[in-house]
DNA sequence: AGCACCGATGTCACGCCGCGACATCAACTT
DNA sequence: AAGTTGATGTCGCGGCGTGACATCGGTGCT
């Protein structure tokens, strides 16, 4: 392969952000987009599905870890906590820090894009789901698990990004998880 | 006002769901939908904001009724259990069954569409956490027992769709209950 | 009756989106 | 040098969604 590779793509992805934060996400079109990456807007559209897209492309590859660390833990018979465990310790930060805040920022500002948001969500569990079953997990328990794993997570996520990311991830999940307990089984120990 | 109120809007109603089980959602294009109805593209767009919307017009009001609903829970002690019940026990059916048939037959057919019935998801659930920070929950306990019971909810709801309505949604909705009890308590009686 | 008003609809025009078909151009291979 | 391959550009199209304005038929008032 030659080796100009990934340019296009990477400058789309800046050109992107940049214009999204400038003017936002509405106010830009492909054009511009494609212009200041020194593109056309059909060369976008080869990298990326939509104008939206471009936020979001890491998310495929994120799901694909996330769902080969549930075939790879060491036990499942705990289904729900593999996989609050497994959403709290990766690496969400990823390699460029800069664009993580830009993304968020963008995302935030735009109701449209918390849907694409919640799709992605929707389909890192529906891989959850699908890799517990594998491990043997009943279907049922499965889909709770998974999607319920994934609101409970996605709660301790939004307050760690409400901190700027200096919070404990990891003790914010827990923190949800003991009170989910609570909330199920309401009228019992914890409550009063 | 005129008489000739509505006519348009549930014409257009119509016209859109035949065309969309005819020949899918996205071969289906609104020149098509206003033509059957007998209408132009531009009143298409006065009464749905987009093609898709036509699916998903009654949501706002079953929102407005289910948060109510939780403004008018006479106890609100276990917000879990309210949120469930209160989805569970829900008229999903409406007035048309026919209706209600076809809109989920479409939508399943279309991962596009799906994407919007998670947003109408998200929405009614983001209803239901300020109707019970309004009961007095306390905020993380309102988003854990909106999302997840969502969430659970939404499990029964499939293997009630699944059964062409035939099973007893509550009864579902309490079964898959019971086992998120047991997922979040592992290790404990049921497990082994 | 006559008239002013108003809401539903149509007409026209526009810009953006997303993609198919095909041409081009650089680099790598043999 | 010639062929191959992959990235990009050019052209053109049909669908989407909306603003601005005209039209037309009831409504209500005089």
């Amino acid at each position: 392969m030659p080796r100009w590779e990934q340019g296009s793509a990477d400058r789309l992805t800046r050109a992107a952000l940049e214009l999204f934060e400038e003017q936002g996400f509405e106010s830009t079109s492909v054009v511009e987009i494609a212009d200041r990456a020194r593109v056309t807007t059909r060369t976008f559209f080869r990298y990326f599905a939509d104008k939206a897209e471009v936020l979001f492309a890491e998310s495929e590859r994120i799901r694909a870890t996330l769902v080969q660390a549930v075939l790879d833990a060491p036990d499942v018979s705990e289904p729900l906590h593999v996989v609050t465990t497994i959403l709290a310790e990766f690496d969400w930060t990823g390699p460029g820090m800069e664009l993580q805040r830009q993304r968020h920022a963008v995302i935030a500002a735009n109701p449209g894009l918390l849907e694409r948001d919640l799709i992605k969500q929707h389909d890192i569990a529906t891989g959850f789901i699908d890799a517990l079953q594998r491990r043997g997990v009943e279907e049922t328990a499965a889909r709770l698990a998974a999607r319920v794993g994934s609101q409970v997570f996605s709660i301790a996520y939004a307050q760690w990004v409400e901190s700027d990311g200096a919070a404990d991830l990891a003790k914010l999940n827990d923190a949800a998880m003991a009170l989910l307990e609570t909330l199920v089984r309401p009228g019992r120990a914890g409550t009063a």
